[in-house]
Order: C-alpha cells, then structure tokens, then sequence
DNA sequence: TATTGTTATACTCTATAACTATA
DNA sequence: TATAGTTATAGAGTATAACAATA
C-alpha cells in the first residue's frame, strides 16, 4: 500500500511502532468549523460566569429563572421552560431549591387554575438586583478583549446564528 | 403523603392573585448577555450537527477526537484530552467504542512506553473524509445566515473570547 | 517522585413515562 | 381530550480517587 505515495506522506507508512509521535497539536481543522469555536466561547464565558456567581449560590441556569422572572413578574413554569430550553420535570427541582431559599413564591394563576404564577420574593429581588449587577461587571471584563463596536457585532451575528427568523 | 404547605402570604397580600401574568416573555435582558448568546448559538449548531452526523453516528465529541488523530496521527490520550478538554477516565470508553468499531487503533508510542500513539484505521481514514465534508457542507449552511465577511468576523471574535492570549 | 492509561465510582445534567388537577 | 405541574426514574455527561506500568 505504499506505493502510491507522490509527496512524502506524514502518514503512517510501514515501520513497526508507526513513528508518528507529534509534540504540537494542529487544532487548525477543528477551528475552522463554526460549532467547535462557539463552544469553546460558550464555555469559556460559562467558566468565569461560574466564578463570579459562586457568592450568590447562582449557576447559569438559576440565575437566568430568577432573572426572567424579575423581568415577567407571574411568568409560569412551562413559559420558563419554552423561554430557556428545560424540560418541566427538570425546572421543578430548581423552583423548589429557589423557593426554599426564599427568592420565589408560587402563586395561584390569575386565570388558569393549573397554572403557578412566579414572583420573586423581597430578597430575591436584592439577589437578582446584586447578581445583576456583577453579570455586567463581569460582561464588561470578558468583553474588554473586544472593542465596543466588535462586542455589538459578535452579539448580532451570534443572534443571527440561533435565530433562524 | 400530605407534602404540607406553608402558605407563605402573597407579597402583594391584598389583591387578588398578583396579577401579573404576560403572554408574551420579555428576553431582552438575557440576549444582551454573551455568554447567553454564545450558550444558544452553541447549542444551535451542535443540534444540526448532530442530525448530520447520524448516518456516521458520531457525536461531536468523537468527531473532534476522530478528526484530530486523523491530522495528527500518534496522538495519545493523553494530548486528546488537554486538546478537546476531556478527563482521561472519560476518554478510555469513546476509545475503546472506536477501536470495537475498527475506525481507530492504539499503537505502541515510540519514545514513551507508557503512551500509546492512536491510528486511524482505512475504515477510519473513510469515515472521517466523509464526516468531515458533511460537516463543511453544514458549516456552508449554517453559516449561510452571514456573508463570507461576518463569518470570519465571527470565528475572529469568538477566538478572542475563548483564547486569553 | 511524576506521568500515562486505566478502573471504579459518584455526581450532575438531561430525557421519558405516567399521574393529578384543572381546562 | 388537552395542558400545567409534578413524581419517579433512566440515561448521558462530567468529576475525583486510586492503581499498575513506565519515566
């Protein structure tokens, strides 16, 4: 099989233990494809995220909940559920957690009598109001390696990817 | 079991049930978050590639781990899992299902012999020539969204978010 | 002593089926 | 009949500790 070779093939040829041990890496492949490199952002971002809503007791997820509920005042579950991509057996967990932390209550729904309605309790608005504000403090870090102008760009055209429209 | 209910008084205790349920969810403040953005549109991608890849039943993780011995033949586990961020005891199982699949073959490492250098096999060599131009037919389409200009824009930026440099 | 590959294991995250009470 | 919330549970993904062979 070795005898269609034009250039000299890096590729394994004959020898026995294949010779073939690279020290450096070429990711170059992978970082040309648009998923590896959103991912890679994706979790980055996530990382710091982590970090800096560890004294909030927050990940992600929780803070995303509590913040579309202090932005929707009685927003449900299942509108929670459409709005972030979670299943509803998985969002029960979280609202408990939440609940017995005092941040949300349940509400009777004002028109639909299977529904709960979520708001956040005074403490949870103080938490989200903190939690906020470091999200942006922390925005503006991550994003410092952009200028103001490439930050808007990156945003739109990830919006762009997600939103097919 | 009676799960008892401490009736935690409504904030807003006189009127009648909050009243505060919206149809339509306001977003605004989660998209204007990077890393919400990066989240989504990760996750987008991901979801079509997924579908693309079927037929190779590959995941993502094992085409990444697939396409990088492929450009870097001899690569160990070891150089996987710093590369792909993937822990060492995780790796063994997508190893061992490649090499059941005959797509994949450990080898001797030549200077280290607790290393073992991985090798596609011809059957592996295919498979990855073929995934690899599904994924750049995706990648064509995905990114058809944006002109050839945001789409280098984009993986520009988003290098910049993921490497500190 | 440090590192590679590995096993065993635990923990988190995500997904499916089914139940209840309301609509 | 369909939907909102919930329970139980299964599966995938990710994490730590520890061991044998080699450096």
């Amino acid at each position: 099989m070795a005898h269609l070779r034009t250039h000299r093939p890096p590729l394994n040829s004959r020898a026995a233990p294949a010779e073939a041990a690279t020290d450096v890496i070429d990711t170059s492949y992978l970082e040309s494809l648009l998923g590896y490199n959103a991912r890679r952002a994706a979790l980055a971002v996530i990382e710091v995220f982590l970090e800096a809503m560890a004294p909030y007791q927050l990940r992600p997820v929780d803070f995303s909940v509590l913040s579309l509920i202090a932005h929707n005042a009685g927003i449900t579950s299942r509108q929670l559920c459409a709005t972030l991509g979670i299943l509803p057996p998985n969002l029960v967990g979280m609202l408990n957690a939440l609940e017995k932390r005092n941040l949300i209550v349940r509400q009777p729904h004002p028109r639909d009598g299977r529904a709960m309605g979520l708001h956040l309790t005074t403490a949870g608005q103080k938490l989200v109001r903190d939690a906020e504000r470091t999200a942006a403090e922390l925005e503006a870090e991550v994003a410092s390696r952009l200028s103001p102008g490439e930050q808007k760009t990156l945003l739109r055209l990830l919006k762009k990817i997600y939103q097919p429209e």
